[in-house]
DNA sequence: TAGATTGTTAATCGATTAACAATC
DNA sequence: TAGATTGTTAATCGATTAACAATC
């Protein structure tokens, strides 16, 4: 109890391991606030190669996003080694890396359970399946949406959850039911051996331990963007561009 | 230059000043990350109240929302006192003062621009309205969707951005175009004296200073979802239960 | 008063930034 | 090689937690 002890010590990666490797070796020393900027990375990355850029620097990256070269450089590094000193990143390898990182060349089985209007848009647009989720099937409670084939999926009733979860099993599922119908609904998903819970309900979860949840409050957005409105009420200014 | 200079030194507060006055002093001084955490505290103390609990302490809505008492007793006191020596924080006065707080109570005028899935979904289910702004009217460029009323508001064509932002002019707009025309939408919203754009496009933009812009990338956390089923896979376990 | 719980300061912890050596 | 830019360690900064005095 003498030694400094430090914080996680990060485990160093060499050049020619694959980022499964360095991920696993390093799995939970990557701090949750790098991986949760990593989608924004994605897109500009994304982005520069549909327009032909294919290196870049830390710098311009950093420019794009609001970052520091600084971050950026830590952030990739994280997950392995992309760039080439005095050049830059390989906007194409990079963009490859990522998408094999977060899972979209996966084909994870998932279903969508609710199917208004959030889940109808998820189902149309293939927002699932953009990351990499394979979407076996979809549940709604309202019989005029029973039937229906949105994004390629039939909606199906509720009540064939057990049916369905038994037949083509998925350990995945977006939750878009209204507020008051969630936590009854994810507790039926879990029994039915769902691990990961996706919740865009709105309203909050009590999920027991060891199942997988991850929160988007459309709400908390519009909330916190409600009180920096104050400023532009007679607060002083702090307005920023981004 | 020699003093410790310190941090932010969190001008203090007294127990008489109203919630806009330790705000207006504080402004700036309160750090994002306790704002973001406020739409949970309020929707905690919402149910609470709906539940006829009167009275809670900073321990017990920690233990609710996941926090440490300590936490929750910072965050609520960068906003004023709220609590009470002894016994804890009074759910109903909390609640009003939360509202007020976020602008809950304030009537802002808004308007929704895109209705589509995402734009019916905030129309329909009156999420803005819900959060305080007052939508005064909605946009969309598919001629079929123009003339629907949804959730109260008619559907016009983008056509008369022009005319709708003199004859009924809003600082804030909801932003959920599809992506590709994320970006020539907000630009025009700007002309036209939007100075906030709650961005649900799933698109990055490009904004000029000045304009507050706050984005909800639905997709963002379900590629973080994405890398932390890696765990499952066979990384090591570092599953929560939330 | 004694017991409880807040308000607030101090200590810890973690994340961001800066600096620079490695190396293409 | 010289120039540039990464990879990585060290310094800074800010946010969370712990501790405790104030007070109901």
């Amino acid at each position: 109890m003498k030694a400094p002890e430090g914080a996680a010590p990060l485990p160093p990666a060499d050049r020619n391991m694959s980022a499964d490797e360095v991920i696993k070796m390093r799995w939970g020393a990557i701090p949750d606030s790098a991986v949760r900027r990593m989608g924004r990375y994605m897109r500009a990355v994304e982005r520069l190669e549909a327009g032909g850029v294919t290196v870049i620097s830390s710098t311009q990256l950093g420019d794009m996003l609001g970052y520091t070269a600084s971050q950026v450089r830590q952030d990739l590094n994280y997950f392995g080694k992309y760039g080439l000193q005095g050049f830059g990143y390989a906007v194409g390898l990079l963009h490859d890396d990522l998408i094999h990182i977060f899972g979209a060349d996966r084909g994870f089985p998932a279903a969508v359970v609710g199917a208004g209007h959030i889940g109808s848009y998820l189902l149309e647009r293939s927002v699932l399946q953009k990351c990499g989720l394979r979407v076996l099937w979809a549940l709604d409670a309202a019989p005029e949406r029973q039937g229906q084939v949105l994004g390629g999926v039939a909606v199906r009733d509720m009540g064939e959850l057990p049916e369905l979860a038994r037949s083509r099993p998925v350990l995945f599922a977006a939750l878009c039911v209204p507020p008051e119908a969630a936590q009854e609904a994810a507790d039926a998903l879990i029994s039915h051996g769902v691990k990961a819970i996706w919740n865009i309900t709105g309203r909050d979860l009590t999920l027991p331990r060891g199942v997988l949840t991850e929160s988007a409050h459309l709400e908390d957005s519009l909330l916190s963007i409600g009180y920096r409105l104050r400023e532009s009420e007679g607060g002083r200014s702090r307005v920023s561009g981004e």
